[in-house]
DNA sequence: GCAAAAGTGTTGAGAGTACACCCATGT
DNA sequence: ACATGGGTGTACTCTCAACACTTTTGC
């Protein structure tokens, strides 16, 4: 850290961004997590994020750290606020408060390349809140766990599925996307298939195919907005 | 202000608690304005709200600003966080984010009543978002609209519309409550009743009657706790 | 009795699900 | 030919909105 000292009237608080940064790998849906170079809790996982300048907006701020930390870049994301986490105690440091952001993303580089954090890696959520699940810095395991809840019920009224696909994907992507975050077994494919296409304003045809390995060719479509879903797509909740 | 001078490593924020309180009178939406008493913006409306101290969390904050502004007690109001705003030039004082907060109340004391701030007020929202919206300082006709439209979207799939009604409250009551949020002219009275009781969880029976003016007597009932409610009461979006 | 509001019954339209079936490709 | 996944058709179920109707009060 420089010299330089900062003088307030007011009561002094510190405010980082700190992101649950959320893709698909390998059918799983995983979240970027940092090993911490420095105090406190060096050594540990945390979320990536760091702190604000400053004379930065918040939400620029963010979009820095993500590609900082993650070599993402704003067009390759959703990014959308989640919420601020303020407990009086919440890092050793003092008072910090963190505004907390949901990023999704398609792409998956392998984050080693050429970044600030050389030791930042993609886990697979149930694995880090499942059942031994990895200690995170900080309040960072209710930040993420709060962040996947979001994630999860924006599928249900927003378009925000396709954040997880590339630009242009088969309807087939997209309901492995629902099948992989909700965790549920298989969404019927015919019907899912009728309902996507019902929904107004959601996905645009491109005109071309995508083969894959097996079975009939099928075509691709493009996100066409971040409208709200009308139907919404509802997950069942018994 | 004090003379106090606060001293950081890092760069320099203030945080505020800024309260989007909403309550019902006279069968209209209304919200919590009121008229600042020092500069900037001096003389003009603005959401209640203040710096969060030293160490203090967040949340209390805004329970805290709650009570000395507005005379509500944590027990008689729902409260959630809304969201941050953070951009650098959005207070001309220097560099303050505020965390606002959604609050929704039944007891509608007029707010002159004892307070720090004598010059509080409650204005319907049309009024003051509408046609000739009353000028707000700061950011604060964004997180006025912001919050108004959370609490619509939230009487959909949660029972936070029990908020507005006083502790034991008939369903015609309710019923009121979801007409004026969204502004709708008329839910059908007996599709309504038969649809929140259809909800498990949401309401419990009292016993009691109330009567009104005119009409049978209703029962009374109390709401049962913050479950999302299945299933959701949804409005039409045409 | 009449008006008004609470609460229930009935019915018809539409949405969602299960599942059969056809289509287009690779092997 | 056959396996595989894309995509459509169909019929049954369930939900929901419209609205008729009964109940219980005040006047």
């Amino acid at each position: 850290m420089s010299a330089t000292k900062y003088v307030s009237d007011f009561p002094i608080f510190s405010v980082t961004a700190d992101l649950v940064v959320l893709t698909i790998r390998d059918d799983r849906l995983c979240v970027l997590l940092v090993k911490r170079g420095g105090a406190p809790f060096k050594g540990g996982m945390a979320l990536p994020g760091g702190f604000v300048q400053a004379s930065e907006d918040i939400e620029r701020a963010a979009y820095r750290e993500l590609e900082e930390e993650a070599g993402l870049k704003p067009e390759d994301v959703v990014l959308e606020q989640l919420r601020t986490y303020g407990a009086a105690d919440r890092d050793p440091r003092g008072r910090v408060v963190t505004v907390a952001w949901v990023v999704l993303t398609a792409d998956a580089p392998e984050p080693t390349a050429g970044s600030d954090a050389a030791d930042a890696m993609w886990l697979p959520v149930d694995e880090v809140l499942g059942g031994s699940p990895v200690s995170l810095a900080f309040d960072h395991a209710q930040i993420l766990a709060d962040g996947i809840e979001r994630a999860r019920s924006k599928l249900e009224y927003t378009g925000l599925a396709a954040a997880f696909c590339p630009p242009e994907f088969t309807v087939a992507e997209l309901r492995r996307v629902y099948e992989i975050v909700w965790g549920v077994d298989t969404l019927d494919p015919g019907n899912f298939h009728r309902k996507v296409m019902a929904i107004e304003g959601f996905l645009r045809e491109t005109g071309n195919m995508k083969k894959e390995a097996r079975g009939r060719p099928s075509r691709t479509y493009v996100a066409e907005s971040g409208v709200p879903l009308h139907p919404p797509m509802r997950r069942d909740r018994r």
